[in-house]
DNA sequence: TCTGGGGTCCTCCCACCT
DNA sequence: TCTGAGGTGGGAGGACCC
């Protein structure tokens, strides 16, 4: 089974056991995983139902100990130090009462790891997959680190594994036996201090709940490729209301709005501007992006339109410069009517006229 | 092979201010 | 008045994660 989108430019999000025997990975393009995988079973992506199972596993996270800090949908570290006299239970014991609980509760398998670092927990339960569990104790972590190679170490990508492989480092224990400062000059000192300290068995990351975002966006990547620049900018809107919808339903505002672009040679640009204020309207958003798109995007074929806001504000306690324009009050008020009449009737229900379909908009 | 979508973090460069 | 150093914020791009 295979779970991916239907467009033809979509990719795998996930695939099982027998599928993967075949070859097929995530984030590979579906069309390369039909051809490995013909007689798969493909289904699409339902988010709506991975995010109230994901709702309901975390829950069931916190009854364990209040130090949750979710990594993705499917995932989250716990600080169990605490729970470990009330539960009076070893962290392993811990781990078992999870799988067990989950299982029964959803109906889902997961995996553990334990370990006293965050860093050594998650290695250990990817390694603990399908579906198990191991415990890392803490005596062991350089004996089960260093035999790994580069690129188990959090934060090692293909580009960094060939940087490291350059200096002749192939291990986990060869990053902890090069000398800092030479691994500086090598790899620049914000990476290297990173991947040293790693490679020590140290990882001083606190497990942190309620993290909070950095920034919202939304993008859209396009069957085939345009070139019009008209129904391009009707395409940056529809982004631009996605991403200030989000925006809206938590409560937030941003003052910088970037856009990112992808040419049909994977070409990337991103341009971004800083307003005085922040905002959540779509309008505002909207206008600043496509004066970006405007003036600075060169003409050519267009694959992918992304909007995305920064700068933050509006959780609880963050301070927020008032704006002296008083025309912003109405666009929200219209703008969350909008949003509420969406979530009850679909995302067609409400939207700006400039979006209603159109006879040329075909292949979009 | 022909590459999604949602994010975070880092580096480099530049402008501006003190 | 000119110059340089250092800090800071904005902007662009890249690497990485799930």
């Amino acid at each position: 089974m295979v779970v991916a989108g239907a467009g033809p430019r979509s990719v795998v999000l996930s695939a099982n056991y027998p599928a993967r025997r075949f070859g097929v990975r995530s984030a590979m393009p579906a069309a390369r995983a039909r051809r490995l995988c013909p007689h798969a079973v493909f289904l699409p992506p339902t988010f709506r139902c991975y995010a109230e199972v994901s709702r309901g596993v975390m829950d069931l996270f916190r009854s364990i100990t209040p130090l949750v800090e979710p990594l993705s949908l499917d995932e989250a570290f716990l600080d169990v130090g605490g729970a470990l006299r009330r539960l009076r239970a070893t962290p392993g014991e811990i781990g078992q009462q999870i799988r067990r609980q989950v299982f029964a509760d959803h109906g889902i398998s997961c995996s553990v790891g334990v370990a006293s670092t965050k860093f050594v927990a998650k290695l250990a339960s990817g390694m603990a997959k399908p579906d198990g569990m191991l415990v890392v104790p803490r005596a062991e972590v350089l004996d089960f680190l260093h035999p790994l190679p580069v690129s188990a170490l959090f934060g090692v990508g293909r580009r960094t594994a060939e940087q490291l492989a350059r200096i002749g480092l192939a291990t986990v224990a060869d990053v902890a036996a090069m000398p800092l400062a030479r691994l500086r000059r090598g790899i620049g000192a914000a990476v290297a201090e990173h991947l040293h300290t790693l490679a020590q068995g140290h990882d001083p990351r606190p497990v942190v709940p309620d993290a909070a975002e950095k920034s919202v966006g939304a993008e859209q990547t396009f069957d085939v490729d345009h070139h019009d620049r008209e129904l391009l900018r009707r395409e940056l809107l529809r982004v631009a209301q996605k991403t200030a919808a989000a925006l809206r339903a938590r409560g937030l505002r941003g003052r910088t709005v970037s856009i990112k672009v992808r040419f049909a040679d994977f070409g990337t640009i991103t341009r971004s501007r800083t307003l005085p204020v922040p905002t959540d309207l779509t309008q505002e958003i909207f206008h600043t992006a496509r004066r970006l798109f405007d003036e600075q995007v060169p003409p050519g074929a267009v694959r992918l339109l992304g909007v995305r806001v920064e700068q933050l504000s509006g959780q609880q306690g963050s301070g927020e410069q008032l704006s002296l324009d008083d025309s912003q009050s109405g666009w929200r008020d219209a703008e969350l009517a909008a949003d509420r009449a969406r979530s009850l009737f679909g995302s067609a229900a409400v939207r700006p006229a400039s979006l209603l379909p159109h006879e040329d908009d075909r292949g979009g």
